[in-house]
DNA sequence: GTCTATAAAAGGATAGAC
DNA sequence: GTCTATCCTTTTATAGAC
């Protein structure tokens, strides 16, 4: 392949597509914004995707198959800690509403919202992608697991994250302030001091 | 005016759009799809409202002015303490979402992320909306002010409560399945547990 | 596999009679 | 204030040449 060759059709729509849903949402782009984006024609799209949904089903795979490297490295580098991990990732949410001028949305948490008769194929995928986001959250919960108290139900304190960052991008974008966001993020580590201070406190004291 | 007494357009396009944008979202819901159910024809409608964006700010207007009468009176109705008055607002959606099978979306909170580009008029009403609904749980905080740690942000706090509820919903409905809501009000009624405990235990301790 | 042209339908909105 | 008909645009998707 030479240098300069460029990226596949496929690619170049789900990428293009990517930023589309991203921007003004999935039933607002049409077909022409994806073929002026990526100065595709009509023929070359539809050689490669049957239809407009199965550009999205692309997209929520690229997002599936992406979260590791293009999400949680970049977020996690640097930082070992896994209880630091967890408000590293919200930190980067911060700074994603901060540089789109507080319009952020979450890609995933938008199209979920958006999507209201979703075909099972997309809800299935859009489940997916929460659901690696939180198991993400989970891991560093229990690597911390004998930091925290006996018994703490991880797989909701990660889903309880999840939903954490999901309020807090809405209530940010809504407003147009990413002080919503910090505020919230600011109770959830209020609630982790709690639970390390529940953990920490000696068998004796009555417990809760 | 005699008992049966077809309401006046306006309401009956604003109670159909309601229901429609509720069910399929604003972008999917044509002016044709509110005639339909309306029985009304074109000319009625646009004899009432300029536009469809006017008839999503009518419903708006509707949310916020009826937030009170039927949202918060029934969630409250023989609920007197502040404390257990949010979480039978919690209680509520969980219903809601149990009696739309699981698809059930906050009207609001699916708004504000589906509409991406959305006029200043709108944007302003869906942070009223969310305004009005948090500053109501802030009320109850208050309420509960001295059995609450001294110096607790209770905003900060409430539009937490708020997060908790539009996190809850958006994953219950993704995985079409309550338990994620439940979970996330379970971890948010650990978080005020624990907030009880810390502003009742004795100051000599180290209150962290 | 890419191009242009266009079909076919849906959607928002308007005109003008009544 | 309500009715029907229709305009105009947008949108998804396809046809068929190259």
């Amino acid at each position: 392949m030479s240098p300069k060759e460029k990226q596949d059709v496929r690619t170049r729509v789900v990428l293009a597509a990517m930023e589309l849903f991203f921007a003004k949402g999935y039933n607002s782009t049409s077909i022409a914004d994806i073929l002026s984006r990526t100065q595709l024609n009509a023929g070359s799209l539809y050689h490669v995707f049957p239809g407009k949904q199965d550009v999205l089903i692309a997209v929520l795979e690229w997002y599936r198959d992406g979260i590791e490297e293009n999400l949680l490295r970049p977020a996690w580098e640097g930082v070992e800690d896994p209880i630091e991990r967890i408000f590293a990732l919200l930190d980067r949410y911060h700074w994603m509403i901060v540089e789109t001028d507080n319009t952020f949305g979450c890609p995933i948490g938008s199209l979920a919202l958006e999507l209201h008769e979703a075909d099972p194929v997309v809800r299935e995928l859009l489940a997916v992608n929460f659901t690696n986001w939180s198991r993400a959250i989970e891991r560093c919960l229990d690597e911390a697991a004998d930091r925290l108290p006996a018994g703490l139900d991880r797989r909701a304190l990660a889903e309880f994250v999840l939903t954490t960052m999901e309020g807090g991008v809405m209530q940010a974008r809504t407003y147009r302030d990413v002080a919503y966001f910090d505020r919230n993020v600011a109770i959830l580590r209020d609630h982790f001091d709690m639970l390390l201070a529940r953990a920490a406190r000696p068998q004796g004291e009555f417990a809760r």
